[in-house]
DNA sequence: GTCTATACCCGGATAGAC
DNA sequence: GTCTATCCGGGTATAGAC
C-alpha cells in the first residue's frame, strides 16, 4: 500500500478515502489483468496458423510484462465472488476455441504454460535452460491432436 | 523461525545457537527434500509399466505431502553455491531417464507437473476441476513418444 | 543451550487535524 | 482528500543473564 501510495504521490492512509482496504484493490487489479489477458489472447490467435502455440507465446510475454499482477492472479484462490461475473472465462475462451472446447487438453496447456512461467518468474531454471526450445517443444507436443 | 522453535519446544532466539541464520537452515532443508525426491521419484518408477505417468504422479504425492517445503523448493532461485553437490540432479535423474535424457521432453514435463501442483496448492483451480483426468490426460499426451 | 528483553525492520490500517 | 502521528501485529536477529 506505501509502494502504492507512493506512485500516486500521496500517502499510504489517503488511499483509505479511495479504497476499503487491500482486498477491494486486488479484485480490481486482478479484474483489470483478466480482461487484458482476454484481449492480448484474442489477438494473438488472430490469424495464427497455430493457435495453440500462438496463445502460449502470448501467456509467457504478458506474464513476463506483468509479473506482480501474474503472481497476484494464480497464487491464491480467486475472489471468484467479487470478480465481475465472465471475466475469468473470458480469458480463458481463446485457448478453449484453440483446442476445440477440450476442457482437460486446454487444462494441460494451462498447467505447462503456468508452469513455465512461474519457473522463468522465480529465476528457478538452471542457468543454462533454453526456455524458447522448452517452450516450443511443449506447446507443439501439448497442442498436437491426439 | 518462531513457528519452528515452537515445535522444538524452545524459543526463537535459542535456535541461533544451532544455526547462523535462517539461510543455513533453509539451504539445509532444501537440500533433504531434493534428497528425499529422488528416493521417492526412483521408488515410483521401478516396476512401472508407464515411467512417466508414475514420477509425474509421484511428484504429486510428494508435493501435495511437503507444501511448504515444495515452495521454498521451486518459488525462489536455488542456493546452488550453498546446496550439496547432486542433490538436484539426483532429483531430476529418473524423469530424465523415463525419457531417454530428452531435456525438452523433461522439461516439458516438469513444468506440467509444477503447474499443476502449483495451481492445485493454492486453491487456483476452479471448483469442479477434475484434477485426477487432467493430470492423466497431460502425462500420457506428454509422455507419448514424438 | 536455554531464557527474557529488546532492537529494528516491515506490513495494513485508523484517528483526527486541516 | 490530503496530511501527520500512531497502533498493532509480524518478521529476523542480538545482548546478556543463567
Amino acid at each position: 500500500m506505501r509502494a502504492i501510495a507512493s506512485r500516486l504521490e500521496i500517502r499510504a492512509p489517503s488511499l483509505y478515502k479511495h479504497i476499503a482496504d487491500k482486498h477491494e484493490l486486488e479484485v480490481a487489479l486482478i479484474a483489470q489483468g483478466f480482461v487484458e489477458q482476454a484481449q492480448a489472447f484474442t489477438a494473438a490467435v488472430d490469424g495464427a496458423d497455430d493457435p495453440v502455440a500462438a496463445i502460449g507465446l502470448a501467456y509467457r510475454a504478458w506474464a513476463l510484462n506483468h509479473p506482480h499482477l501474474y503472481n497476484l492472479m494464480t497464487s491464491r484462490p480467486l475472489p471468484r465472488g467479487d470478480l465481475p461475473k465472465g471475466v475469468e472465462d473470458a480469458a480463458a475462451y481463446p485457448l478453449l476455441q484453440a483446442v476445440d472446447g477440450d476442457l482437460d487438453q486446454a487444462r494441460t496447456l494451462w498447467a505447462f504454460a503456468h508452469g513455465m512461467v512461474t519457473l522463468e518468474l522465480a529465476g528457478r531454471f538452471p542457468p543454462d535452460a533454453d526456455l524458447e526450445t522448452a517452450w516450443i517443444t511443449g506447446l507443439t507436443q501439448i497442442g498436437r491432436p491426439l
